[in-house]
DNA sequence: AGATTGAACGGATTGTTGATTATTCAGAAA
DNA sequence: TTTCTGAATAATCAACAATCCGTTCAATCT
């Protein structure tokens, strides 16, 4: 990802830097391009267009978070349950870090969600495969009994919605987002009806 | 609600009038006055301000969709699954229509959430109540079992955010918003975990 | 040839100005 | 006195001009 192709990697990093700094409307074609001591024109032999930039970092650091649920979904010495518990809460606590960190962030975010609808539908099928996988094993070792894993995973992920942009939809602090997320987890695995209480509890939460 | 203060119900709705017909914005104090045969200035001894006017209208059309929504959670010969089943579609279904036929609604609705931030803060707090009730019952029934039920309440509502103001957030269909509400209720209901594969499939959804 | 430039195009954005409108209040009507 | 008016005010909005910037492409360089 870092080594091919030397220029792009030069251009993205030249526009990391830019719209970080200064935020994306505020950057220019032109400056980027003088930034890597090209003109303007030339960078769109390397990207159709600035939103491609603004995604192809966007994706980079996706990647990495992607990577990072991968590695919690099948962490040895845990329960179905709580690896589940560790994909949902890693998923909040980043993007809510990510927009509390850099309001630069939060710009990006909006600008992609609103030019490329279809970017917000391909991050959640790439979660959908890892919940399905977590499904699957959980199966196995008789902790879930689901019936379609695919759907299922849709339904989790309608569930937690409002967990997964968090500042977008509420203004409610990490710790009660937190609490909240836990709540609707224990509700989604127990579910309402008389059954087992499952002696766990809900686990830290701070 | 109609009858006393009757000054107070024509300005209301003349306002009504001239809202769903030119939207929020397009419609002045002065005409709102003309309709009302008084001056603008004299609206200011009924409204403390023209958002208190649509909040008035909206308030009236809300508190006939929490009867109905009451009449549901205490509907007769239905299960406590079943009625809480009705009340979360009649709720998205309702928001779904009302902005569906009349764009105007969409404008008061964001309008007011905007302006109003507790307005929306309130609408939930009266729907919990309903759910609380619906739990107590179902509880001596032994159909759910529950800790704490104003709690679980809230979990109910953050899970099924995303059918509260169906457009907002999605673009789907009806259909598919109610197929996808279905499958997030059951889940809701009988959890994840490998218990009863509770007989009764999915309701009607179309 | 292929790679790169930078001036030129047009769609979007910004700043400015003038008009509109929500709200107030001193006073007129009842 | 209480109820209402309508002109005055300050904030917002709409329209227009000027500018800016993403994108293209004919010309230039290597």
């Amino acid at each position: 990802m870092a080594e091919k192709n030397t220029v792009r990697c030069q251009i993205v990093e030249a526009a990391k830097k830019r719209f970080s700094h200064f935020g994306y409307a505020k950057t220019t074609m032109a400056e980027v391009a003088a930034d890597c001591s090209m003109s303007p024109g030339n960078l769109y032999r390397f990207f159709p267009g600035k939103l491609d930039i603004a995604e192809s970092i966007a994706t980079e650091d996706y990647e990495k978070h992607l990577e990072a649920l991968r590695k919690l979904a099948v962490a040895p010495n845990r329960t179905a349950r709580e690896r589940l518990h560790d994909l949902l809460f890693e998923e909040l606590r980043r993007t809510y870090h990510k927009l509390e960190r850099d309001p630069r962030a939060y710009e990006m975010a909006t600008v992609i969600a609103h030019e490329r609808p279809q970017y917000a539908n391909w991050m959640l099928a790439n979660e959908r495969k890892i919940l399905v996988q977590l499904f699957d094993e959980a199966e196995q070792r008789g902790e879930f009994a689901i019936d379609d894993k695919e759907i299922t995973a849709e339904m989790i992920q309608s569930a937690t919605m409002k967990f997964r942009y968090p500042q977008l939809w509420s203004k409610l602090t990490l710790p009660k987002l937190e609490r909240e997320l836990d709540g609707v987890l224990k509700l989604l695995v127990n579910g309402l009806c008389r059954g087992r209480t499952s002696s766990a509890g809900s686990e830290a939460a701070a």
